[in-house]
DNA sequence: TTGCAATATGTCGTATCTGATATAGCATGA
DNA sequence: TCATGCTATATCAGATACGACATATTGCAA
């Protein structure tokens, strides 16, 4: 498995790609970069225990006192949210202080593009 | 210690206090109340950051582009504090994913009032 | 295909947050 | 005492994030 990831990786780099974290794109800073993977975290988080209770993003917002496309936005860490509403969110949908942190740190591996 | 600790909590709600942590005074909802204490870690990371290099609010102020009232306050976790503030300015001074993370749980143990 | 539920995207008026400025408080030393 | 350096608090105009609404897109069942 981690063989595989990696020669995928070779092979992209190989092809002229950059394979790195989503948030490294163009001129991003190591802080930029890093604010975006917790938002990212988060955001994943957050639809996965939307999921969990098998709710529509409609279901939820109505939760949360907010509205449905907030809640798409907040599951695509759109620029428009933040990390306080997220974790708000989050622990309105019963997370825990060290869940919140988890998922700050922690993100799914996904392939690379 | 932690025995003494006990003993002052023991003697402190017999004589009619609620001890606890800093956010659970008046009606505020767990949720608020875990979204302070994130806070409150966050701020006390920042103050230890900026202490441990030796440096006064306006000059932390300078390197984060803002001013010292705003600095005072992050370090206060005043409300007008959004944590996305308190993240950033801990990435500036070089905190890891990680180590927000882990500000985001701990808080050191002072006297509980 | 059509129809419908769920999700995504764009925009807008308002609310909240931010940097800045002013000023007050609080030590410490002259 | 008075300076002086550091931190705290108040206020405000401009910036950003918010909920709401409209509309587009996607996915899936009939």
């Amino acid at each position: 498995m981690a063989a595989m990831r990696k020669s995928k990786r070779e092979r992209l780099e190989a092809a002229g790609w950059r394979v790195g974290t989503a948030a490294d794109f163009l001129g991003l800073t190591k802080e930029e970069a890093a604010l975006i993977e917790m938002k990212l975290g988060l955001a994943e988080n957050l639809r996965k225990r939307r999921q969990a209770r098998r709710l529509t993003q409609t279901q939820l917002a109505k939760l949360l006192r907010s509205s449905q496309s907030r809640v798409a936005k907040m599951e695509a860490a759109d620029p428009s949210v933040s990390i306080d509403l997220l974790v708000r969110a989050l622990l309105e949908l019963g997370a825990t202080r060290s869940q919140v942190a988890k998922a700050l740190t922690k993100r799914s591996r996904r392939a690379a593009f």
